[in-house]
DNA sequence: AAATCGCATCGTACAGCGTACGAGTCAATC
DNA sequence: GATTGACTCGTACGCTGTACGATGCGATTT
């Protein structure tokens, strides 16, 4: 038990007074700290994929050396909760909660959720390992709101919330997934027409190749709260 | 270029006419497959989950040496897809196609699909990252061809068809994380309550603890059907 | 009978991984 | 000046996926 509590680590204080500048680049990096930590997580994602992000590229990336990382975070399934969280955050817009347009402000959080999963399409295939953090309860906790606002009920709410988040749920990860590289979306298609005989009823919707995506999960959107607004 | 094609490898061929008795067991394990080894990758995925699969224990379990899963698999990834695949095969029930109530046939479709993702978790976790096999094609076309004799038409069709799917995806991998272990549980539970009081909505709904996810998935494909009932 | 060939198996080796451990530096405190 | 605690990092260990080449074996050809 030298320097580590169990669940945070040793988290560096709030700077007691000086800025803290050591014998490294005194005037360029600002010293490592989790946030900077976070945020060359999520470049190296950005950048290389899941499979791309290792300990040592990681602490490379902020010029450090790669047991460094180990103070301010766990291990690396940590770093992996910490970068989906951070790629999730939510902002709420000023007027939020007085609209009368329930199903506009629901449509607006659902797009931008799905949006800034996109941006970063690693977070769809991260998601289904890892536990929901704060901004993923907070964004579903101001859907619920907006849903209760809009006069959806007990046990409706529960499934009406859970509806649309595995809409974007799907909708994300189907989407990213159909974002490899040239090669491979090449090779998917090749080996798609191949087998056209096989499913005719896909290839004649041409489901899998040139799907607007955006449009696809307005309107399946727009089935749900079809569905939904009878309810309330 | 000495014993392997490019795409598929070796792929034992079908057998001259004797059986293939090695010197190994002769009357026990009938030789190494690729059959053998996706069902042995399942079993280890189930027992041990996504990280728990190392082609040195599948090797083990084949009673073979770890290199010698090469000559029937590419790599690594090749046993996720083939084990993925797998597990969502579908036998199309023998009336299919002839009964007048799709609504009842698509329900039970989907049902399957979930309870198949559902029995074997890290289907969920994968499926993100794994290019679309023929088992899961083949469950599209034939949901496809359900809905088209349902009087969906062209643009709908491929809204419907990705909306379903959309929620069979998110509701297995909703339901997958929330199957951790015991303890974990127990961590998110206590970690959730204490923030209770950020969350209102979420903890009055009790969303996150004692749902009926069965009860949750089958409202929502109700939700759902109605809102695409109006269109065809 | 002998040589050849293709399929199939596996031992060894290597680079890279996450991270345990303990030594080191430096500012603040006593 | 000594001690403490926050923080950094070099080294090392066990484990990973898999490249490479050696080996064995049944069938085919000579």
């Amino acid at each position: 038990m030298a320097g580590k509590a169990s669940g945070a680590r040793g988290k560096r204080p709030q700077r007691p007074g000086a800025p803290r500048l050591s014998a490294e680049a005194q005037s360029g990096e600002p010293a490592l700290s989790l946030e900077r930590i976070v945020a060359a997580a999520v470049e190296l994602l950005d950048a290389e994929g899941v499979d791309g992000l290792t300990m040592r590229k990681l602490a490379d990336r902020v010029g450090a050396g790669a047991m460094s990382l180990y103070w301010h975070v766990d291990n690396k399934e940590a770093v992996f909760d910490l970068a989906l969280d951070s790629v999730l955050e939510y902002r709420e817009p000023p007027q939020a909660g007085e609209s009368q347009d329930w199903r506009g402000e629901v449509l607006h959080m659902l797009e931008d959720w799905r949006a800034s999963m996109l941006r970063h399409p690693w977070s769809a295939a991260l998601l289904p390992r890892r536990a929901l953090g704060p901004n993923i309860l907070l964004r579903l906790e101001l859907l619920g709101r907006t849903l209760s606002r809009a006069g959806v009920a007990d046990a409706d709410l529960n499934v009406a919330l859970w509806s649309l988040w595995n809409h974007v749920m799907g909708a994300t990860i189907t989407r990213a997934s159909f974002e490899r590289s040239d090669d491979d979306l090449a090779a998917a298609q090749q080996r798609l027409t191949g087998l056209s005989e096989r499913y005719p009823t896909i290839e004649r919707s041409r489901l899998l190749l040139d799907n607007d995506w955006d449009g696809t999960f307005r309107d399946g959107l727009d089935f749900l709260l079809d569905g939904l607004a009878p309810k309330r």
